[in-house]
DNA sequence: TTGTATGCGTTATCAG
DNA sequence: CTGATAACGCATACAA
């Protein structure tokens, strides 16, 4: 790759070029057609006659022609890539949901662009803009921290699908769980089961998903005729270490509970190992039921309770969304449910 | 950071061109100096003089100029971008990874590009081909599946930095931790509590740390003068649910053991639900020991004793190799030892 | 030290 | 339907 082309014309075959590209103009030589014709078989931009497509088809195949994306980017429009700003690649959570948009993408002949927010609006913003230099043709936001007028802003340019909110803009298509329903389900699933003492552990303070999810927390109790006692809601912040820290707080407090509702299932493992250090058992003392149904949930012990996510429907309805609006200007798609998934971690409290 | 210039520079103020940009051009024009100039001072290809040079730096933070990666692909070399080559974004154990080669790519300019080869030599076969044509300056392959052959080739285009194998090659660097040494440490820990009956956990079959973990566990047993019983050598696929399997297997074979060591964890994840559903409990009547150190082994039940992978470390590194690759032909980075995280799930067997 | 000319591989805009 | 030809934004021999 250190040798460009040296003796510009082609007469003299070049006499050690490792790199050689097989360029569209080389195929279309080849067909015996010119190069625009190749081009709009390969983008169906205009109708051409059999004979020449099947010509070109074939020397495509015989050469191993593969378009080249930057020069693609520079000359038209399209680089046949999407940006993907997620808080942290490497999230446990959000890895299905990677995974779903790459499969989807990668279906369309797209590929995705992965690029880490950090949990923070600037770092965002510097992402949408390393995007678009990049000549993405849309850019998927996963649950991001930016502003609503931000994101309608940058989708008066490009089409952008976002996650965890709903907003409506033109050329902008919100994708959300229902994490009010979710939040009541687990709830009413506790409920259901005898409890009245229900302890929540919350999300990050400004964060919807979060903020749902103790909505839903509260329609259950209040349809259930429960008060709503503050001293048995604890702050956290969607990792492991402030589940253990806020049950911690909530077993000091000597408020009495006979479940725990986290929040999320990383602050539940969390809950669960404090639990365990105070001796007190799950289920038989303390019922503990998450939220996002993480791969792991199956094998904590005991298996844990928890509102299922399709994160990975996630992923692929999002990147369905960003191809239909790349396509026809609009999108619509239809998020599934929530599931609750009743497992061995709650049962009937001990009368 | 919403809109960028309009207008202004042309006389006429253009229509209806939303997405104007801000090309090297305009920036020497600002500055009154040449296109090449301008470009030379961006790659310090040449010296400039110090007057130019501030003018032009003035003019880029003016207008907030900011090259274009495909133009800068098309002509010169470079883009600036690394592809990394990753069995699953969105593996519990390698997001770690991609977060280290992330922020160490970003600290020198370039930016990765993340693509699933999926567990299979066919897929990363291709997605090396994919980014070949994304003109990727070199690609990082983390645990992959493809031969020894097909990476040398590889290298001979494009700097390569692959781990989990030990490799040597031109424009080829490989960074391997030591599993074996791991292994050997995870049995001794057993050994040393007193364990003399150790179940071993295997990983995929034809997977190389697999087959060094297991190179380790029969060191430590021979070191001790154990003998190794191939009977309480169960085999497992790296995943929760073939650990599970494996210990389901273990138990029903009335083989008897004190300890299993699990060459993941989240195979161990898995063993420790059979052993709860056995009535088996950990570490009273059965010590459990995994090797990763997954963020989520510190919030098991029992916290789970380990060997600690630096996995965030060993993506800065084989970054870091990348770059060095890049810059000077070679590289040279010191991988971390293995370090043995004894916690709460392995003490001395019940006499 | 600096500017000029040319090309990178493709798409888009014209004529025919 | 098809083929020239001009951009796209930048880098780099080459000339000055």
């Amino acid at each position: 790759m250190t040798d460009r082309n040296r003796g510009r014309g082609s007469t003299k075959p070049s006499t050690q070029r490792t790199d050689t590209e097989v360029t569209l103009q080389m195929v279309a030589q080849a067909a015996g057609v010119s190069a625009s014709t190749v081009s709009r078989i390969l983008n169906g931009t205009a109708a051409v006659s059999e004979a020449k497509k099947k010509a070109v088809d074939e020397a495509i195949s015989h050469l191993g022609f593969v378009p080249n994306p930057m020069a693609r980017g520079l000359a038209g429009g399209r680089t046949l890539s999407i940006g993907v700003i997620t808080q942290s690649i490497g999230s446990p959570f959000y890895g299905a949901a990677l995974c779903g948009i790459e499969d989807e993408l990668g279906r369309a002949g797209y590929s995705p662009l992965f690029v880490s927010g950090h949990w923070n609006a600037a770092d965002e913003a510097r992402c949408i803009d390393a995007l678009r230099s990049r000549r993405v043709d849309g850019i998927i936001v996963l649950t991001g921290r930016l502003s609503d007028r931000a994101l309608r802003a940058c989708a008066r340019n490009l089409p952008v699908v976002v996650t965890g909110r709903t907003l409506r803009a033109p050329g902008l298509y919100s994708l959300n769980f229902d994490d009010f329903e979710g939040g009541r389900m687990a709830t009413r699933h506790l409920i259901d089961l005898g409890h009245r003492r229900i302890a929540f552990i919350t999300g990050n303070p400004g964060h919807a998903d979060a903020a749902e999810r103790y909505r839903g927390y509260c329609s259950a109790l209040e349809e259930a005729g429960i008060a709503i006692d503050p001293r048995l809601v604890a702050p956290g912040e969607f990792h492991e270490e402030s589940g253990r820290r806020a049950t911690e707080a909530l077993i000091q407090s000597r408020r009495r509970f006979t479940a725990i509702f986290s929040a999320n299932d990383q602050m539940a493992y969390g809950a669960a190992l404090a639990l365990h250090r105070h001796g007190l058992r799950v289920p038989d003392d303390v019922s503990l039921v998450g939220f996002d149904d993480l791969p792991a949930s199956l094998y904590t012990i005991p298996p844990l309770s928890t509102v299922h996510q399709p994160v990975y429907d996630l992923g692929l309805l999002a990147a369905s969304a960003m191809l239909q609006l790349i396509r026809q200007g609009a999108a619509s798609v239809e998020m599934p449910a929530p599931v609750f998934m009743p497992r061995q971690s709650s049962r009937s409290p001990a009368t």
